[in-house]
RNA sequence: GAUUCCUUAGCUCAGUUGGCUAGAGCACCUCACUUUUAAUGAGGGGGUCCUGGGUUCGAGCCCCAGAGGAAUCACCA
């Protein structure tokens, strides 16, 4: 612990001292009764003819003492809570009208220090030059600040000067972040936004929201590398998800038509400006659907968030405008390949597609299969040319192990990938439920293991024996929430989008 | 994991070819000021130049190693 104190925090520590010399509690217990916000103010100001206020006569409002403009015996200040800043007027004789003027030429104008938290009770009015300010005629201590907070400021053409910017701090000490960024801020209510409105539409879809384990005993559900922990009690290695699909089918095994989960997912994978070794997912299964119906309602789902996100349903990333508004084209994955490649992919087997490969300058390696080497031809040429929402339906058999054979093409399976702005943001399936085929699907997974894919997939007995009592037709989907923030807050990294992205340790 | 770049005051940044006591704005301290708003005016204080070695008469600057971060690539969602 680094106890060596810059001058602003001793004058702090200091200041800290000479408020309890008032008397005055500088980190006090009761609750403070706030009955208003600095947005509810300026949205709901109301005057009369003469342009004097006539509402929010009362008002007690809380938050931190943000910047200091002080004029001889009056002063202004701005006061900043959850919804926003608000000026404050503090004159002397208003906050002191005794004798003793401490309150006002002690607290207020030297021991009160940016950051620190204060309530007020006064008036709403305007000031000269028109801006909504509370007259301050009572001010409470809330809360001392020891360390002096970055000052942003910003002129009246919106220009912002000495801003908070470099990524570390901002990431590692996000607390300020938020504090002195209220764009941050928005970007975080966006998130929770899109979080809540996508519960709103699968609770009126009739599904049930469920929790299934994070700590699994075989890591199923996915291509993915775990993070692996152990056990003390049973003595066994345990893996953190990385997916939870083979969990939700077991449910909807169980009886329960459809069913939800929106959580955390852990790979131990590389990280970079779109991958943190922990994210978010949502996924849900639905009995009695297929993947039709699943675009159908993707696209319905989709529309709705991103109208609840950004109003119009819109989105602008760089200079590319994307709209979330269905329905989306449709394209087969060989159709895509065929249109951005102009090679008919169809009737190729693993030969001809490695030769395809190297005519394309893609890499290959001997672990590769049929699917594998389509899906490298689609992730290189095609994908990151797919900007507005696009479904790529109708994968290879060999990449979709746990997906159901297509009804009336050979060789393919029932599934489509929802791509936006290059990348994809949902994947979603008529999931398999014939046991024996599953079992076989494991089987082909464990021989692309011992061809060298680290990627493929563990079988798992238990899910088989499920599947084995019997699984209703069912649709699943998962769509990544943190891509889709990116995407609706108009991010690039995705560490804009987490409050607190994974970080080596500090030193 | 690879490559490139970055790290100087609380914050944002200058810092020449290696050369006096390392600078600016905001913030901080002192004083003045009762409708200001990047408030203003006057004065003042504040540095582990990321860390550790090395070269040199002399290093914020050059060399080596390390830490952290960012971008690009590989893998992935």
């Amino acid at each position: 612990m680094n106890m060596q104190l810059s001058e602003q925090e001793i004058v702090r520590r200091e200041n800290l001292d000479k408020i309890r010399d008032l008397g005055i509690e500088p980190f006090p217990a009761a609750m403070y009764p706030v009955n208003a916000t600095a947005a509810e103010i300026k949205a709901g100001v109301e005057t009369d003819d003469e342009g004097a206020v006539t509402n929010f006569q009362e008002v007690c409002l809380a938050g931190r003492f943000m910047s200091k403009r002080v004029m001889g015996k009056a002063s202004f200040a701005e006061l900043q809570d959850s919804s926003g800043r608000i000026q404050l007027y503090v004159s002397r004789d208003d906050i002191a009208p005794g004798e003793d003027k401490a309150l006002y030429n002690t607290l207020f104008k030297k021991l009160l220090d940016l950051g620190d938290f204060i309530g007020v009770k006064g008036f709403v009015f305007k000031t000269r030059v028109g801006e909504i300010s509370v007259h301050v005629k009572e001010l409470t201590f809330l809360g001392k600040s020891l360390r002096p907070l970055p000052v942003v400021k910003k002129d009246e053409d919106g220009n912002v000067y000495d801003s908070f910017t470099d990524p570390e701090l901002r990431y590692r000490q996000r607390y300020v972040d938020l504090t002195v960024n209220p764009e941050v801020r928005e970007i975080f209510k966006k998130r929770s936004k899109l979080i809540s409105s996508i519960r709103r539409f699968l609770d009126d879809l009739g599904l049930m929201e469920v929790e299934t384990p994070v700590l699994q005993n075989i890591h199923g559900g996915a291509s993915a590398r775990p993070f692996k922990t152990h056990h003390n009690t049973l003595d066994t290695p345990m893996y953190m998800r990385i997916a939870n699909e083979l969990y939700l089918k077991r449910l909807i095994v169980g009886g329960f038509d459809g069913v939800y989960e929106i959580g955390k997912m852990f790979r131990n994978e590389g990280m970079d400006r779109t991958h943190n070794p922990e994210f978010t997912m949502m996924e849900f299964y639905v009995a009695y659907k297929d993947y039709e119906w699943m675009m159908d309602t993707t696209e319905e789902l989709l529309e709705t968030v991103a109208k609840a996100v950004t109003g119009d349903g819109k989105t602008k990333i760089g200079d590319k405008e994307i709209d979330f508004k269905g329905p989306y084209r449709r394209l087969t994955m060989y159709d895509a390949i065929k249109e951005y490649t102009g090679h008919d992919i169809s009737g190729m087997d693993e030969a001809a597609l490695l030769s395809l490969c190297k005519e394309l300058h893609i890499e290959t390696d001997k672990s590769m299969g049929r699917g594998k080497l389509i899906d490298e031809i689609f992730g290189e040429k095609v994908e990151h040319l797919l900007i507005q929402p696009t479904f790529i339906t109708d994968y290879p058999v060999e990449m979709s192990p746990l997906t159901k054979k297509h009804r009336s093409k050979a060789g393919l399976v029932e599934r489509f990938e929802l791509i936006i702005n290059g990348k994809e943001v949902a994947n979603a399936y008529s999931e398999l439920n014939d046991p024996i085929d599953q079992r076989e699907r494991f089987e082909a997974q464990l021989e692309l293991a011992k061809r060298g894919d680290d990627e493929s997939m563990p079988l798992d007995e238990d899910f088989l024996r499920s599947l084995e009592y019997g699984m209703p037709p069912t649709s699943g989907i998962g769509i990544g929430i943190d891509r889709l923030t990116m995407l609706l807050t108009g991010q690039t990294s995705i560490q804009e989008v987490l409050f607190f992205p994974q970080m080596r340790n500090e030193v």
